[in-house]
DNA sequence: CTTAATCTCTATTGATTTAGTAGGGTTACA
DNA sequence: TGTAACCCTACTAAATCAATAGAGATTAAG
């Protein structure tokens, strides 16, 4: 299961893919619309902006924008930022790996191996996946396909 | 990242696995090969007794026998009664289902959809792999495949 | 029939994570 | 210079994780 902040931030994300270029919108209003707690939001729109997916104004007239364009922003770098590594064993994180103390030999763990196939096939899906993709209308996807 | 407590069950399963037919392997034995602390593994296997995976015998001589062939054990069912829910979303659990509380109108959330996604890929794999796959000899799979 | 080995079950615990809340501090537009 | 907005840190209640503890039930062996 991802976490609530995860679907919280994806759902900011889409917000803002939908703002007018270089509007910024306010977290009151990204919150109001998704029905999201302000200051959770805060946090989750803070973290984002350190890892440069998105960019601030402060002051009157501040809000959040887009720092990438939507199709450059995947599920899988948010879901990274927000939930940590995609793997579901430490010892096949790319970004925060860690030897089984249990499993010595990684090579011939098995249950490392099923669960590699069970981490390439998510991150297939989650890296290929962007922001653009969830704010596209219903149907998109295959007209794209099929162009 | 899936529990330690799965990974356990998983190891315990392929110790099982690898026992003489009808010869009951003790806790304590499973625990001192994989490194698990006894007492938590009793919990586990207790857990697995509960759900029709494996079958026990009390008093002297006594311990655990798988109660289904090990390839009729898939990691997808074991995962199921240990860490619960396969999907990344409630509202995308089969034996878990529950309707998400802030995206309403399922059929249009673009985040559910993803995450359909990924969780098909995710099934595909972990019901199709078996304990008895997990035992088998390094290569058994390509040699199925050439077969 | 007693004993020791073995599984059975429930409760408890400490650490960590999750999902927020709280409350100032800082910036910039009007 | 006021005040609307973001910035940042700390705190907290509840749940989950990873065990540990200990009494009870069952069975094989002597």
């Amino acid at each position: 299961m991802i976490t609530q902040k995860a679907k919280y931030a994806l759902r900011a994300l889409t917000v803002l893919a939908e703002a007018d270029d270089g509007e910024p919108v306010m977290i009151s209003d990204i919150a109001a619309q998704q029905k999201i707690p302000k200051k959770f939001l805060e946090q989750i729109l803070l973290d984002l902006k350190h890892q440069g997916i998105v960019v601030s104004r402060r002051g009157k007239q501040g809000g959040y924008l887009l720092l990438k364009p939507a199709d450059m922003i995947t599920f899988g770098e948010v879901l990274r930022i927000i939930d940590g590594p995609i793997a579901p064993l430490p010892c096949l994180s790319i970004t925060a790996y860690r030897k089984c103390d249990d499993c010595d030999g990684e090579q011939n763990c098995e249950i490392r191996h099923v669960f590699a196939k069970v981490a390439d096939a998510t991150r297939k899906v989650l890296f290929s996946t962007t922001i653009a993709d969830a704010v596209a209308p219903r149907g998109a996807e295959v007209t794209r396909m099929l162009a």
